[in-house]
DNA sequence: CGCAGATGCTTCGAAGTCGAAGCACCCGCT
DNA sequence: AGCGGGTGCTTCGACTTCGAAGCATCTGCG
C-alpha cells in the first residue's frame, strides 16, 4: 500500500494499470471456460446441472439434514431458484423433503441412496475435469498461491456490505414509500 | 510434478488434495461473488447486465465493425443469445446492425454515440467495484501472480479441444456420423 | 456454369434464474 | 393468551440462455 489507493485519471475514470485488467479478464474467462466444461461433463455423465451437482454435494457432505435456507447458501442467489431445483432433484428421487419436526416451517432435505450413488459416479469425472484443466498448468507454488490469494479474495467479499456499490443514498432506510 | 499425474483412491475417485480443493472452491465462489456485484452495479449505473456491458466494452474498443460471430466470441456460448442481446441493444438505441457489403450473409455492429457514452458512464464504477472487491486485499506480488496464473490457465483452456472431457469414447474421431 | 456443403445469422421452444408477493409458522412483548 | 414483526419456503411472472432447426448466402469443385 505504498501508493495512493485510486488512480484516478484526469477525465475521472480510475483506471485498471494493464496488469490488472490481464489479470481481470483472464481470471473471468478462465473460471467461465472452467464453468461451461464442467457443465457439459456432469451433463454428459449424470444427466445434471453444475447447480445440481452442487446441492447434492453438499448433502453428501453434511451430517444428512439440512434445511433449505442452509442448502442454497452460496450456490444460489435466490430462495425460489433452491425451490426450483430441489424439486426436479425431488421427482428425480436424488433427495427428499420433509418438514422439520422442530420448525415447520423448514424443510429438512435429505440425499437418497440413488442421490449418493450419483454423486459418486459423476465426482471423478468432475474431479479429472478440473485437474485437467485448472491445476495441469500449475506448479506446486501457483497453486499454493491461488489458493491463499482466491481464499482472501473471497473472505473479503464476503465481509463486504453488499450496500457499498450505491453511489448516493440519502438516508438508508428513509426510502420515503408514498403508500396511500 | 515430483508425484503421480493422478492421485487415485482406493475407492476408484480420483482425490484432489484439500489444498487443490480450497483453490479450486475459492477461485469458483470468489469469481461468482465478484460477477454479482459488477452485475447489480451495472444494472443500477447503466441498467444494463453483465452481457450488454461486455459486447458494448468490446465494441468499444474494435475499430468500430464486428460482424456478430466477432463480437460473441468469449463473451456467450452460443449464437442464439447473442442475436437475442444485439436486438436489445439495438432497440436501447445503443448499437446499430447493418448488413456486411462483403458478405450478404453477415451482419456489421457499430456502437452508437449513446452507446459509447454509456460505457464512458458505467465504466468507473465497474473498475471501481472490481478494484475494491478483488484487488483492495491483494498485495503487489498477489496481483502479479494472479494474472500469471489465470493468463496461464485460460489459454491452457483454450487451446484444450472441447472433447476432452469424454471419459470413453470408442474411437476419437471416429464418431461414425450415420447420415445416409 | 451449377450444385453441394459450409458458413452466418435468426427464429423457436425448453429450461433455469431472479425478485416480488404470498402463506404459514415462530418468537418476544404486553 | 394475544398480537405484531420476523423467518422459511413456495408460487408467479419476467427475463435470459441455450440448442436445434431453418433460411440465405458464399465457396469450392466438377
Amino acid at each position: 500500500m505504498t501508493r495512493p489507493p485510486r488512480d484516478t485519471g484526469a477525465d475521472g475514470a480510475p483506471a485498471l494499470d494493464p496488469q490488472q485488467l490481464g489479470a481481470y479478464f483472464a481470471l473471468m474467462e478462465a473460471v467461465s471456460l472452467l464453468q461451461h466444461r464442467v457443465e457439459q461433463q456432469l451433463r454428459a455423465e449424470g444427466d445434471i446441472s453444475y447447480v445440481q451437482f452442487q446441492l447434492l454435494a453438499r448433502l453428501a457432505d453434511a451430517p444428512g439434514q439440512l434445511t433449505m435456507t442452509q442448502l442454497a447458501d452460496g450456490v444460489v442467489y435466490s430462495r425460489s431458484g433452491l425451490t426450483y431445483q430441489a424439486g426436479l432433484l425431488e421427482t428425480a428421487g436424488l433427495i427428499t423433503r420433509v418438514p422439520s419436526p422442530d420448525d415447520e416451517r423448514a424443510t429438512l432435505v435429505t440425499i437418497t441412496e440413488d442421490g449418493q450413488a450419483l454423486v459418486g459416479r459423476v465426482l471423478p469425472g468432475h474431479i479429472d475435469v478440473v485437474h485437467r484443466l485448472l491445476f495441469a498448468p500449475l506448479a506446486r507454488d501457483d497453486l499454493h498461491h491461488l489458493g491463499d490469494i482466491m481464499t482472501r479474495v473471497r473472505d473479503h467479499m464476503r465481509a463486504q456490505p453488499p450496500r457499498s456499490a450505491a453511489p448516493r443514498k440519502r438516508n438508508p432506510g428513509r426510502d420515503s414509500p408514498p403508500p396511500a
